[in-house]
RNA sequence: GGGCCGGUAGCUCAGUUGGUUAGAGCACACCCUUGAUAAGGGUGGGGUCGAAAGUUCGAGUCUUUCUCGGCCCA
C-alpha cells in the first residue's frame, strides 16, 4: 500500500498567502482585463445601484478612516453588482478650502515669499496644481485597497464643469430670494483688514481695559427688580455701544444689593449673582450695602432693561436672555452682548431674533450705526467709553487686566470679533428647513438613529452662511448695484459665468474685466463685483448636481450616502440643505454612516499617544484583504477599533479560510466544475450531503438578509463559522476518508465531490466583496477566461435544498456525535486510545433518538473503526468508547477484524 | 461646558417584547493526529454583562446618578 493508491489532495494554491506581494499582481491582472469596463459592459441597462463618493479632501496621505470608508463603500459596491445590478462607483475629491491654502502660504514663509505681492490667479493655481498631485497620491492609494471604480473618470469640486455648476446652484438661490446679504462676527484684523480663521491666530497676553457698568432695570415680573441695575463686566468697553442684551444663566441664583457708599452708586440697587459678591465687592470696593433679595435666575424671564447711554440716544430695550454660557467665573454672572462683536452673543441674539449689523468697519472704525462715536477707531474708543459711562453715572469701576488674547499671526495685532458682510442661505423664507425635515423622513438610514441625529441638527441649526473670505474657492457670483445696493438677479448674467467657467475655470474672476461676466446687459461701473468665495461645503454639497445629474451613466437620487457620522454636520448636512433648496429633495435614498477608527482600547489615534496605526503599515505586513476582514467583521455603527492584535485575530481567521479552499481545491485537484444546481437529484445523494446543501441554502437566505441590511459584522461571522464548524470541523473531516480512500469511481465519492465543487462556487461567490483579492486568486486558478470573479452573480439556491425536517434530524445526531466525542476523549485523556479511529463506540439512545439513528453510521460520522447503536430506556444519550479491536487497514486506517467494504481494501478477499 | 451615541469573556461579535445555570467563533490550556501538515481534530478553563442605587416576584435587557470613551457643538 502505498500513498499513490489513495487520492490525497493536491492543489497549486498555496498556503502561505504571502498577501502583500500578491495582491499588487492582481491590480495589474485587473487593470489588464479592464475591470471596471468590462463590468459596466456586461451589466448594461441592469437596474442601478449608485453609492455617490463623498469626496475626501485632496491633502495628506490617507489614514484608517479613509481606508475604512473606502473599503466599505466598495465592499457594498461589490455586493450589489453580485446581487444583479449595475453597481457604478465614481470616486471623488473636494479641493478647494483653507488647509490647501495654508499649505501653499507655508510654502512661501520658507522662500520668504509674500502672499499679498503674488497675483491672486498665480496662488490660485498653485492650489490647483497641489490637489491634483494629491489626487493621485489618493487614487493609488485607495486602487491598493482593492477598491474598484472609474478611476479614470473620476469627479473632483475643482474641474471647470463643477466650478460653473457650483454658479449655477447659486444662480437658483440667488433667484428665489433665498440668499441674503447678512452680517455675522468673525475674527478680524483691522491692521491686515481682512478676517482670520482659528487656525491663523495665536493667543498671547494683552492688556484690557475692564469696566464695571449698569444696566436699569426697566420691566420685570419681580417687583424689587424694576429700578435696579444689572451690573456687567466686561474687558471691552469699545463694545458696550453695540450692545443689545443681556445674558444670565438660569440654574445661578442672584442677589439684590442696596448700596450705601458715597459715590455715583449711593442708594441705588445692583443685582450679581450670589456666587460672584465677594469678589465684585472686592473689585469695587463696596464697603456698605446691604442684601435686600435673592432669586433663582430663571425669574429674570422677561425683564427688559435700557442702555447705560439711554439718555444719549440709546434708547431701545435691553432685553434678558438665558444664555448657558454665563458662568461665575468672572464677571458678575450676568454678561452683555453685542451680536456684532463675539459669536455667543451673535448666536443667543439670533436665537432672539436680535440681528447683527456692521457697527465697526474694515479699519476698525466705528459705522454711521453707532450714534456719537462714529468715526472713531475702536483700539482708541476705550477710554471715551469709560468717560462717557462717568459721565452717566453708570461705571461702578475700572480697571485693567492682562490675559489670553487672539493676535493675528502675521502681523502679531490684537484680533477682534467684528460683524462682517457675509451672505446666507435662509432656513425659513422659502421653507427650507421643513423640506430638509421632511427629505430626512424619507430617508433610510443605516444604522437608524443617524435619522434622530441629522433631524435635529436641521432642526435648530441658523440660517446657512456660504461666504468666506479668502481666494482658492468658487468666486461668489454675486454683482451689487452701487446706487440702491440691490443684488444683481439675472439667469442670463449666471449662465454667462457659468459658461466661462465651463472653458477656462474660475480663475478669471479674479483677473479679467467685470464687464466679460455681466455681458451687454448692465454696465459694469455700476456694479460692484463681489470678491468672497463659496464656503466649500457649498461645493462638496453640489456634487450631486454636478456629478450624479451631469453623467449619463449615474442616476440622481443616489441610491446611498456613506460616510463617517461627523459628515451628519458635514457633508450629509450640505447636500441635504442644497438638494432640498434647489430640487426639494434628497440626493439620497439611503444614508449608511459609521463610526471612527479608535485603538485597542478605545482612545482616538494621536501622534502624542502614539497609537496610530497608518494603513500602509497594514499592507505591508497583513495585507489588503485582511484590512478588508477588519472593516467587515467589525461593527461600523460605533467606533471600531484597531490594534496589531486584532489583526493577527484576523489574520488568523483568514488563515482558516484560506485552507477551507485549500482543502476544496486540494481534493477537486484544481479541477472546478460547475454544478447546475436545478438538476441535482437529491434522493440519489447521502444524506450528509442533503444536510449540508440545506445549510447552503439557509445560509444564502441568512447571507441576503444580512446584506440587505448592511449587516456585514455577522454576515461575515456566519461565513467564517460555517468555514470553521460545519466545513472544516464536521464535513470536511467526516468526508476525508471518502474522498482519499473511496475508488473514484465510487458514488459517495462522487457526490462529495459535487458538492465540494458547490461549496468551492459558493464560498468564493460570498466572500468575493470582502476578498477581492483572495477569491480573485483562486477564480484565477480555477478558470481560464481572463475574467473575474467580481464579474459573477451569487448563486442562486433550488428551494428544494431545503429540507427542514432533515435539519432537524441531523441536529440530534450532531448532539449525539458530541456525545460521544465527549466518551472518546476520556479514553484519550486516560491514554487508553490516541487517535479516533483507534475507538469503538456503544451508543445507547431513548427511543424517539434511536428511531432516527436506523440508517445511520455513527463509525462515519464520530470518524472510529466501529460504533453499535441500541435502544436503552429512560437515557437520552449514552456512549460507551472501548478500544477497537483487530488490525488498521493500510487503506483507511480503520482498526478492524474484517475487510472494509471497499474494493480497493488490502483485506478484502479478492 | 452642552447635545447625541456607546461600554457583554483576552479579541471580534450574538443576546428577540425584562424570565430557567449569559451564547458563538477566534485566542488560550491540555490531549490526539502526522493521508488538509508552518495544516487538521477533540476536550476544557474563562464574563455576573463599566459602577452604584432604584422599579419588579424576577434586569445584561426599564429608571436615575456616576464613570470611562467617541462624534458634534461651544
Amino acid at each position: 500500500m502505498t500513498k499513490s493508491q489513495i487520492n490525497l489532495p493536491k492543489t497549486a494554491f498555496s498556503m502561505k498567502a504571502n498577501l502583500p506581494t500578491r495582491e499588487p499582481e492582481i491590480l495589474e491582472y485587473w487593470k489588464k482585463i479592464n475591470l471596471y469596463d468590462e463590468l459596466r459592459n456586461q451589466s448594461k441597462g441592469r437596474q442601478k445601484f449608485v453609492l455617490h463618493d463623498g469626496p475626501p479632501y485632496a491633502n495628506g496621505n490617507i489614514h484608517m478612516g479613509t481606508a475604512l470608508n473606502k473599503i466599505l463603500k466598495d465592499i457594498i459596491v461589490k455586493f450589489h453588482q453580485m446581487d444583479g445590478k449595475d453597481s457604478i462607483y465614481v470616486p471623488g475629491w473636494d479641493c478647494h478650502g483653507l488647509p490647501i491654502e495654508w499649505k501653499i502660504e507655508e510654502q512661501y514663509k520658507k522662500n520668504k515669499k509674500n502672499k499679498n505681492e503674488v497675483p491672486i490667479v498665480e496662488f490660485r493655481k498653485e492650489c490647483r496644481t497641489f490637489a491634483e498631485k494629491w489626487i493621485e497620491v489618493h487614487k493609488s492609494q485607495f486602487k491598493r485597497l482593492g477598491v474598484v471604480g472609474d478611476w479614470e473618470n473620476y469627479y473632483s469640486t475643482m474641474s471647470f464643469n463643477a466650478e460653473a455648476q457650483i454658479v449655477r446652484e447659486l444662480g437658483k438661490f440667488l433667484k428665489e430670494g433665498s440668499l441674503y446679504k447678512g452680517f455675522k462676527p468673525v475674527l478680524w484684523s483691522t491692521v491686515e483688514k481682512t478676517a482670520l480663521a482659528d487656525a491663523e491666530v495665536e493667543y498671547q497676553d494683552h492688556k484690557s481695559d475692564t469696566i464695571y457698568t449698569s444696566f436699569k432695570v426697566k420691566s420685570s415680573k419681580i417687583k424689587d427688580l424694576i429700578g435696579s441695575e444689572i451690573v456687567i463686566w466686561t474687558t471691552t468697553p469699545w463694545t458696550i455701544p453695540a450692545n443689545k442684551a443681556l445674558a444670565y444663566n438660569e440654574s445661578l441664583d442672584y442677589i439684590i444689593l442696596e448700596i450705601n457708599d458715597e459715590g455715583d452708586f449711593k442708594n441705588r440697587k445692583i443685582v450679581i449673582a450670589d456666587a460672584l459678591l465677594e469678589s465684585v465687592v472686592k473689585e469695587c470696593e463696596l464697603n456698605n450695602y446691604k442684601k435686600i433679595h435673592k432669586f433663582k435666575g430663571k425669574d429674570f424671564n422677561n425683564t427688559i432693561c435700557s442702555h447705560p447711554f439711554l439718555n444719549l440716544g440709546y434708547d431701545y430695550d435691553i432685553p434678558m436672555l438665558e444664555a448657558r454660557f454665563v458662568t461665575t467665573e468672572q464677571g458678575t454672572g450676568i454678561v452683555h452682548c453685542a451680536p456684532s462683536h463675539g459669536p455667543d452673543d451673535f448666536n443667543l441674539c439670533l436665537n432672539n431674533d436680535i440681528k447683527a449689523i456692521e457697527t465697526v468697519d474694515g479699519d476698525g472704525k466705528y459705522t454711521n450705526n453707532v450714534k456719537l462715536f462714529e468715526g472713531i477707531h475702536i483700539f482708541k474708543a476705550n477710554p471715551i467709553i469709560i468717560e462717557k459711562l462717568k459721565e452717566q453715572k453708570n461705571l461702578l469701576t475700572n480697571g485693567e487686566l492682562v490675559h489670553s488674547y487672539p493676535h493675528s499671526w502675521r502681523s502679531k495685532a490684537p484680533l477682534v470679533h467684528r460683524a462682517t458682510p457675509q451672505w446666507f442661505i435662509s432656513m425659513e423664507s422659502h421653507k427650507l428647513r421643513s423640506k430638509a425635515l421632511k427629505a430626512i423622513d424619507e430617508t433610510i438610514f443605516y444604522p437608524s438613529k443617524g435619522k434622530e441625529r441629522l433631524k435635529s441638527m436641521i432642526e435648530t441649526r441658523p440660517d446657512w452662511c456660504v461666504s468666506r473670505q479668502r481666494v482658492w474657492g468658487v468666486p461668489l457670483p454675486i454683482f451689487v448695484n452701487k446706487k440702491n445696493k440691490k443684488i444683481l438677479v439675472d439667469d442670463e448674467v449666471i449662465e454667462n459665468i457659468a459658461s466661462i467657467y465651463e472653458n477656462e475655470g474660475s480663475d478669471c474672476w479674479f483677473s479679467d474685466d467685470p464687464q466679460r461676466f455681466l455681458g451687454n446687459k448692465y454696465k459694469a461701473q455700476d456694479y460692484e463685483k463681489l470678491s468672497d468665495i463659496v464656503e466649500v461645503w457649498f461645493d462638496s454639497g453640489s456634487t450631486h448636481t454636478f456629478v450624479l445629474e451631469k453623467r449619463d451613466d449615474l442616476k440622481w437620487p443616489a441610491s446611498m450616502y456613506l460616510e463617517g457620522s461627523d459628515q451628519h454636520r458635514g457633508w450629509f448636512h450640505s447636500s441635504l440643505l442644497e438638494s432640498c433648496g434647489t430640487r426639494g429633495r434628497a440626493p439620497f435614498e439611503s444614508i449608511l454612516s459609521h463610526g471612527f477608527v479608535v485603538d485597542g482600547k478605545g482612545l482616538k489615534m494621536s501622534k502624542s499617544l502614539g497609537n496610530v496605526i497608518a494603513p500602509e503599515e497594514i499592507l505591508k505586513k497583513y495585507g489588503a484583504d485582511i484590512l478588508r476582514i477588519w472593516v467587515a467583521s467589525s461593527n461600523y455603527s460605533e467606533d471600531l477599533r484597531i490594534d496589531y492584535s486584532i489583526l493577527d485575530q484576523h489574520a488568523d481567521s483568514y488563515r482558516k479560510i484560506r485552507n477551507t479552499f485549500r482543502y476544496l481545491l486540494g481534493n477537486l485537484n484544481d479541477n472546478f466544475e460547475k454544478i447546475d444546481l436545478k438538476k441535482i437529484d437529491l434522493s440519489e445523494m447521502p444524506e450528509l450531503e442533503q444536510f449540508m446543501l440545506h445549510k447552503i441554502f439557509s445560509l444564502n437566505k441568512n447571507f441576503k438578509n444580512y446584506f440587505n441590511n448592511y449587516d456585514f459584522h455577522n454576515l461575515y461571522k456566519e461565513l467564517l463559522n460555517f468555514c470553521t464548524v460545519d466545513l472544516s470541523a464536521f464535513y470536511f473531516d467526516i468526508r476525508k476518508d471518502t474522498l482519499y480512500c473511496d475508488s473514484v469511481d465510487s458514488k459517495k465519492r462522487q457526490s462529495t465531490i459535487m458538492l465540494l465543487n458547490i461549496i468551492l462556487n459558493s464560498l468564493l461567490r460570498w466572500f468575493a466583496p470582502i476578498l477581492s483579492f483572495t477569491t480573485e486568486e483562486i477564480y484565477r486558478l480555477i478558470m481560464n477566461d481572463n475574467k473575474s470573479i467580481h464579474l459573477k452573480k451569487f448563486l442562486e439556491f433550488p428551494e428544494s435544498f431545503k429540507n427542514e425536517n432533515l435539519n432537524q434530524k441531523w441536529l440530534e445526531l450532531i448532539k449525539i456525535r458530541n456525545v460521544c466525542n465527549i466518551s472518546i476523549e476520556e479514553k484519550r485523556g486516560s491514554k487508553e486510545i490516541g487517535s479516533s479511529l483507534e475507538a469503538s463506540l456503544k451508543i445507547n439512545l431513548d427511543k424517539k433518538l434511536y428511531d432516527i439513528s436506523k440508517n445511520i453510521d455513527f463509525s462515519e460520522l464520530c470518524i472510529t473503526s466501529n460504533a453499535e447503536v441500541s435502544y436503552l430506556e429512560n437515557s437520552e444519550i449514552k456512549v460507551q468508547t472501548t478500544k477497537a479491536k483487530g488490525s488498521k487497514c493500510q487503506l483507511c486506517w480503520k482498526i478492524t477484524k474484517e475487510a472494509c467494504l471497499r474494493k480497493t481494501c488490502p483485506k478484502h478477499p479478492e
